[in-house]
DNA sequence: CTGCCCCTGTAA
DNA sequence: TTACAGGGGCAG
């Protein structure tokens, strides 16, 4: 469920529970989700620790401690939420965190997709798209060199990070552009329109998601954000009424207007 | 680039 | 029963 909007509504809500509290003991159910490491060291390191502080970057949650990082990847199905009394953690737990005033501070996750390691995300990450790097200049001279199509180069989290599925598709149909093209053949005009729907996507989004975010049960399917395109395959364009398409790319569902998308 | 994999849930 | 799911890593 999650791109960047969700994540950061997550990540607000770790960071209440978190701030200043010392972790009494770390318990992580599925050996996989910390790998290489093992479950025994993430937890050893994790022990006794205070927190300083909670970021985010892209999609990844980074969560300081006196001399440690964590990092949190919550893939399609993960959630952090806390809780007053950790025994009444779901059986969809995949670790969780005893914090110092008694309670405790779960990472639910159904699908156990989700990551959980000591130091920071591997690998490079872009700039998050909500911070004062991410410029329209910038932008279009990654843009440059993208050999890609459009929609899938947006994806790629080493230039925009936290830009998914969903928002990636919304900003493109913002923008009237067609997400087959490929990044390096597009005038530095729509960039510029692109940058900016792009921002003001996610800024809509950010605020919305934080409102609908509540507790355990999370992003209830709730109408808490209304799609231009994304899993409207098949229905009318809210503003040229052709009929919005789904096509694959990447090995993921691309949805897109015929009609004002060029 | 494509396809497959990790998992579980849900809808057609 | 099959297809698909908002993520990402890997092999070919």
């Amino acid at each position: 469920m999650p791109e960047l909007p969700e994540v950061e509504a997550v990540c607000r809500v770790a960071r209440r529970a978190l701030a200043g509290r010392r972790i009494v003991s770390a318990h992580i159910r599925r050996r996989r989700i910390c790998l290489p490491q093992t479950p025994r060291q993430v937890a050893a390191a994790l022990a006794g620790k205070r927190c300083l502080a909670v970021e985010r970057l892209g999609k990844n949650i980074l969560i300081h401690l006196e001399g440690a990082t964590l990092t949190v990847h919550l893939r399609m199905t993960g959630n952090l939420y806390a809780l007053a009394h950790p025994g009444l953690r779901p059986r969809t737990t995949s670790a969780h965190l005893v914090l110092d005033d008694g309670r405790a501070l779960v990472f639910d996750d159904p699908r156990g997709l989700g990551i959980l390691r000591l130091g920071r995300p591997p690998g490079p990450v872009g700039p998050d798209p909500l911070s004062r790097e991410f410029t329209p200049q910038r932008f279009a001279e990654m843009a440059r060199a993208g050999r890609s199509p459009i929609k899938v180069w947006l994806m790629d989290q080493r230039r925009v990070a936290g830009l998914g599925n969903i928002y990636a598709a919304e900003a493109l149909h913002r923008a009237g552009i067609d997400p087959r093209r490929l990044a390096s053949t597009l005038r530095v005009s729509r960039l510029n329109r692109l940058h900016a729907a792009i921002v003001a996507i996610l800024a809509v989004a950010v605020e919305s998601a934080s409102r609908a975010y509540r507790r355990p049960g999370g992003f209830a399917d709730g109408e808490w954000f209304t799609a231009a395109v994304y899993g409207r395959d098949g229905l009318p364009c809210r503003r040229c009424r052709r009929l919005i398409r789904r096509i694959p790319q990447g090995g993921r569902s691309t949805y897109f207007c015929p009609g004002c998308q060029r």
